[in-house]
DNA sequence: GCCACTATTGATCGCACGATCAATAGTGGC
DNA sequence: GCCACTATTGATCGTGCGATCAATAGTGGC
């Protein structure tokens, strides 16, 4: 129990600490919000002092901003991963769509949700969260492309559609924030609006 | 030019100066939305003492979550009152969806994105939250049970059709909030995508 | 016309934030 | 083993926040 006060962190190479200021303020964003993620919080966080996080994050604007496209790249990537292992492109939308309403998926859309409101008056962080809506977006409309070259959907405007998705799936996720609960109904039916969107028959996503 | 510098606000009945700042807070909110409503924020836009502010909320907390309910609720009723000039469900459904597309309703979307994520440490507003979803909800609920009832909708769980419906909406428009443009597919797409969820056929919600 | 009542204020507290900078203390290279 | 280099710190500034409270100044009722 003597441990409350650190006497002084150790020394470190630049990078390692970094990379453990960066861990640090990822930690905090998903089990706080983003909004937690403060110069000082992330420096109790590490065992360090405020000063220091300061000299290694070029302020603090950025630091949020990084770790917010940090969390959510890691996301798409983890996704992508997941999905690659199926061919058929309602296949890996199926796997995506389940993916994205997994339990476990509160605190990256916390910090989702947080990001559009914080971005409004951190504009390193709005062009971030733009960044990382566009990656996410060519990604489904990718998928939905395929499936409209192998002839599994049917739509004419593939990247508006993945746009439509993406809108779908957040705000049924950030709804599910605040008022949860019926998570059953919530994916059976939300994909079937999807079906429809692609002009499938229902039941084909899964 | 001369009245950077307000001398001593008018003695007001209280009643009067209350509807004030709650009208102060209101135009914030609208326009700078919800984290902008502070104490000073509105002492200053009411041309008054932050102590006076202080001294007709009983907190912040308070304010920013009557605030939030004022301005949703009135949303609300004011679509509500637009829709009823319809008597089909199908057509009140369809003029409520085109109403809530609308272009000059940015400034409400970001009301509530805002309050998704204030919410999460204002636990007063959260419960604001809560109660202006479930008063959405229900109004949705109506519509569509009254759909079912007269045969123009099919679905056996009217209430969760309106979680989705409310979701979907809010997603899309949330993410124009960040990615804006494409407000014409957006709008078509959508209402294909309810449409389906309704048993209608394409087309029938305008 | 006066005065009790009360709307309004000024001053001030404590807190948390981001940021800066000279001083300090480890350590790798010689 | 020493020392130059630099990772780390302590102290401190300025800002904005919510909140409190005694003092002040309008005004409605008599």
């Amino acid at each position: 129990m003597s441990r409350n006060v650190r006497k002084r962190a150790a020394r470190k190479a630049p990078a390692e600490r970094a990379a453990e200021i960066a861990g640090t303020a990822r930690e905090i964003a998903l089990d706080q919000g983003l909004g937690a993620v403060t110069l000082r919080a992330v420096a109790a966080g590490a065992g360090v002092t405020p000063a220091l996080v300061a000299h290694y994050a070029p302020n603090m604007d950025r630091l949020i901003a990084d770790t917010f496209t940090g969390i959510v790249m890691a996301e798409l990537d983890d996704v992508l991963e997941l999905v690659s292992g199926e061919t058929a492109a309602s296949a890996r939308l199926a796997r995506l769509v389940e993916t994205l309403f997994d339990e476990g998926r509160v605190d990256v859309t916390v910090v989702w949700v947080e990001s559009w409101a914080l971005g409004r008056r951190n504009t390193t962080l709005a062009e971030a969260v733009r960044a990382a809506m566009d990656a996410w977006q060519q990604a489904v409309e990718k998928i939905v492309a395929d499936g409209v070259t192998s002839g599994e959907f049917t739509t004419d405007d593939p990247a508006a559609v993945a746009w439509q998705l993406i809108g779908m799936i957040d705000g049924v996720n950030a709804q599910a924030l605040v008022r949860w609960g019926r998570s059953a109904e919530r994916g059976s039916l939300i994909v079937h609006a999807m079906e429809a969107t692609l002009g499938l028959r229902a039941g084909t996503l899964r």
